[in-house]
DNA sequence: CGGTATCCATTTGGATACTG
DNA sequence: CAGTATCCAAATGGATACCG
């Protein structure tokens, strides 16, 4: 135990499964951008209602926010508060849990805005690479049929 | 810009889409199970071979975990090195830029063993309320019904 | 406003078989 | 050992229409 006393509790042992299954579970939930964009807004705004998150997340069909809002809910992350007026109004905000996530996805957030950059690089060089291999490979082709 | 000096510089101003699209393409890429696992994997043990990968990762499929692996080589978080003998040896390691993923990585994997049971809970607790208010449903169906 | 319901195209990913 | 290739079932998710 005082081996890992700086590590990752939690990544010890991964062959025994219990961590990853725990880690798998979690990440089936959590894990999807719009989860990650949902808890990382609501955390910066405290509360907001459908259709303010909806303008916020760039892309969301409604139909994926009320999905993903769901599981927040039933993952005990995130409360939904319905207030019976006409118009209805519907707010959001993150629960205790929810707001124990905010530290985690925000550093994951900070490091996708700075590293952006250099994984697009990195994905040009290696298409680069990948284009002068294919463009080479007709001509082994052509020779080994031919 | 002083406000925000104790936030996430990357959560402000959403709406304006930029940092969204950031967010949203390395989500896109290292938002995935798969990846998560290799990167934390990965970052505990150093240096792996695609069997031992293979072997620690819980359920992943052959296929997936060359996808995966792929993937994140191609965005410059993951080295692949190839040994030219027989029986033919691959190693993988994390860049320096995969490295800098571990701690965020990292902070998301302990969250995840540390609140798993939480989520569990809370799943049960919304699944037995859901199932109390579709058993009250089909009453109230009848009646409007019949 | 804040959904739900339905349809349908695309994507994902496991299983299986084969290869250098 | 470390893949690649193919097939196919299931999940994902957008578009659209309708509802209280």
């Amino acid at each position: 135990m005082s081996l890992q006393d700086s590590q990752s509790q939690s990544l010890q042992d991964t062959s025994k499964s219990a961590n990853c299954t725990a880690m798998s579970d979690v990440l089936n939930r959590i894990g999807d951008k719009w989860s990650v964009m949902v808890v990382g807004i609501l955390g910066q705004n405290g509360t907001l209602r459908f259709n303010e998150l909806k303008r916020m997340i760039n892309g969301v069909s409604q139909r994926m926010l009320t999905l993903t809002l769901r599981n927040l809910e039933r993952d005990g992350l995130v409360t939904r508060t319905i207030y019976p007026e006409v118009p209805p109004r519907v707010e959001y905000q993150l629960t205790e849990l929810g707001k124990t996530l905010q530290k985690p996805i925000t550093a994951l957030w900070d490091w996708s805005s700075a590293n952006h950059g250099s994984i697009m690089d990195a994905r040009s060089i290696y298409d680069a690479r990948s284009e002068a291999l294919a463009a080479s490979e007709p001509r082994k082709v052509a020779y080994v049929r031919g």
